[in-house]
DNA sequence: ACGTCTTGGTTCATTCACCGAACCTTGGGT
DNA sequence: ACCCAAGGTTCGGTGAATGAACCAAGACGT
């Protein structure tokens, strides 16, 4: 947490995870990892954070094995950050906190999740009713729900729109693929 | 969250969610509304957290609807906070983060929780392997484990040291009530 | 060879929440 | 009349968050 002091004296295992992921901002860029965000400006711009904010939680998540900075390109040289097992140890925890914001804080269903091989939406833990098992991340569906902006401005929030496995990386636009026939409009809203 | 722009460019139930339980100190001052600690001086001393905080953390809590502001007492009209329904469906998230923080960064056992009917440890999610159902939380038996202090400084960690169910207002020692023997001694520490 | 673009940052001034100590208020107790 | 306990509020100082600007390495077109 590094803020001031702290939660030092607390002698608790929950107290121990928030000084890793309590910190403003964290656990939406486990969560979007968990989408399958990975590179620094895709996180950037969906999530809408300050540049360096963002570095500081990519470093201490890094730093603290939950993210793992890994080269995927040479040439210009890139990295990117992926979820360690530690990182998606805590999708049951993702799971439960947004599953319970849904419940109590939004009026239209956002997003569901659902078993890949059987279909049947996750329960609050993760689990599949159907089949008894905690359902694997890889098998885990993400279906977009009736709620969600049907045409956001960040190509990440438009990679996210379709049905994909979690952990899957986003595949975002190459530029210029601009929805045709909304660019040349230039409505002018008045 | 109410810190310069909430998270509300985020369409994300768990955005949602952080919004209510994700400033610091929050999630916190739940667990200990699961412990059973009720009382405005009780979570300042077992928290060590700044009166100020903790009052505008209260009052946050209360006005989400996760805790409720009840009169237990008339002749000194005093207050106390409890869960309220929505605050009881934080305990899959409280649950799995404090696993999370036990498996990756705890050395020794600090607490567990055991089903009381057949006295088997929960399960990741809170359910127990033995009965094969989510345990309800008034059937969770909070047990010490040999991590903790044996003597802490403040009342509500010593009376968190025995065995007691979730949501049980806790018992603190009516004063003068030192653990005999370790007072009158004043050894010197050199 | 040159400017430009993309990615992934760092720097910096301002704002705002956190901190901790002191103070306040209500209602006993003695 | 005085003191105490519970439950706060006030206030100055500190440090993190914010957002805009700047920086740098490497590709890429011309």
């Amino acid at each position: 947490m590094a803020l001031g002091k702290d939660y030092v004296a607390q002698e608790c295992s929950i107290a121990r995870a928030l000084e890793v992921v309590g910190e403003r901002w964290t656990l939406l860029v486990v969560r979007d990892a968990f989408y399958g965000v990975r590179r620094y400006n895709d996180f950037l711009v969906h999530l809408g954070i300050p540049r360096a904010v963002l570095a500081a939680r990519l470093q201490t998540l890094t730093a603290a094995g939950v993210l793992e900075k890994r080269r995927y390109q040479e040439s210009p040289p890139r990295d990117e950050y992926v979820l360690t097992e530690r990182g998606r140890g805590l999708w049951p925890t993702v799971r439960s906190l947004g599953l319970w914001g849904r419940l109590h804080f939004t009026e239209t269903l956002l997003r569901y999740f659902r078993h890949t091989i059987c279909g049947t939406e996750l329960g609050p833990y993760g689990e599949c009713a159907a089949c008894g098992t905690v359902v694997p991340l890889e098998d885990v569906e993400m279906m977009p729900g009736p709620g969600l902006d049907p045409a956001p401005e960040d190509p990440v929030s438009r990679a996210l729109l379709k049905p994909k496995r979690l952990l899957q990386p986003i595949e975002t636009e190459p530029l210029g693929t601009e929805p045709l026939g909304t660019e040349p409009l230039k409505a002018d809203p008045v």
